[in-house]
DNA sequence: TTTATAAACATTGCATGCAGTGTTCGTGAC
DNA sequence: GTCACGAACACTGCATGCAATGTTTATAAA
């Protein structure tokens, strides 16, 4: 049994409700809470050793930001999320990864260079060794590294948004266009954004997403 | 006092803190509520006449939102939206006003033709008679129609999130680039989505709001 | 008059009560 | 065996209680 109660919550200065919103969050993304199942507050609660109060204010959260959706009177249940709402989501991830790559791009700095650079050393192991759980990882690595440097908090709070909803999908739709091309499109996106070029970086970025997309568009 | 309780209620299905949320998202949205103001909820609670469970829900969500900010025991206020975050918000808005306007363009109807005209039409008036807070809502009418066009509905909840910040900024902010020269930007939208061409479409979305982003970088 | 202190007050966040509603499961008729 | 019905059960959503915390006001000292 996860008891919230235990560890950090006798720190003061977390709520209860943000670390049942946290515990929640991080089971619906890794799998561990599926797609129609049921969030019972009442459940929850008891599982967690809280009261209902906190936990129904993570469900609403949950809710609010997609992860799962409510019937009147009969609670929330994660989301499914269909194909052409995976559709959707690329379409805006595409728009707001392409705006973050330009953006970083007049950022760069040395710093990010480094770290972008492990990044890719890192992934091409991963993609030698063959191994997709850590080739995900990495991935999302990289885009998270990218948008943190676009210095646009509203950007790179829809993108984590998005991020949270394609985890769910990805469970059932499995959209890789392949661990070795992504590589590959993220060294792309790496030297247009080193090289500082605007527009370069955002082209690169959207080619990278709008891919995927179209694989999805097409492919079953 | 606007009693939640009165009118619609008693219609079941519609939660309290659902109609809570609401009068207060548009209290804030209007300027009822302004930037800084605290949102106490017992306060809210009394005057709505109902408990204090729904009108923290409702709250939570607006938070959530963006529209308020919290402290740990200090409940939360009015969120006061600064030049930066703003900034922002314009350059996530410019990425999926973008994307929208692509998206349209295959689905230009004889429907959305009529509207879009009837709109053009209305905005002219309003440029002639110089009446901004018409041209406003006018505005945002045009806006409005080419997301919903998107058939993208991750795009256009993101973008009513953003519209919702945006407009409290205003308040204080005001970054018009002009009524007569946002009705020529939305000429130029309306030609190309209507000849169904994307590239052109998402072009022309993107100047429109660059320009403003370029205003507010700038200018004061 | 200004500053320090404490006491009164209000609010937050979690816990819990409860009516209304939906769900499940067992019983009996066919 | 299958279906209809109803009772038991569980959960949702709103209301309210309460300890901890923060804020404000009143009083006293300098």
């Amino acid at each position: 049994m996860t008891d919230v109660a235990s560890g950090p919550l006798l720190r003061p200065g977390v709520r209860v409700g943000e670390r049942v919103y946290r515990t929640l969050r991080h089971r619906i993304l890794t799998g561990g809470l599926e797609p129609g199942e049921r969030l019972s507050v009442p459940a929850i609660a008891r599982e967690l050793g809280v009261s209902r109060s906190p936990v129904r204010d993570a469900v609403l959260q949950l809710v609010r930001e997609g992860l799962a959706q409510e019937t009147l009177n009969r609670g929330a249940v994660i989301s499914s999320i269909g194909r052409a709402e995976l559709v959707s989501l690329y379409e805006a991830r595409e728009a707001l990864e392409g705006m973050a790559a330009r953006l970083a791009a007049p950022h760069f700095t040395h710093d990010l260079r480094r770290r972008l650079l492990d990044n890719l050393a890192e992934h091409d192991e991963v993609v030698a060794s063959g191994d997709f759980d850590r080739h995900i990882d990495v991935d999302a690595a990289f885009h998270r590294e990218i948008r943190q440097s676009a210095n646009s908090p509203v950007i790179a709070r829809m993108l984590d948004q998005i991020q949270g909803q394609i985890m769910i999908a990805m469970r059932s739709t499995s959209v890789s266009g392949g661990m070795d091309r992504a590589l590959h499109d993220h060294r792309e996106i790496f030297e247009a954004v080193a090289a500082g070029d605007p527009d370069a970086s955002e082209a690169a970025a959207r080619r990278h997403i709008a891919r995927l997309t179209e694989i999805l568009r097409s492919d079953g």
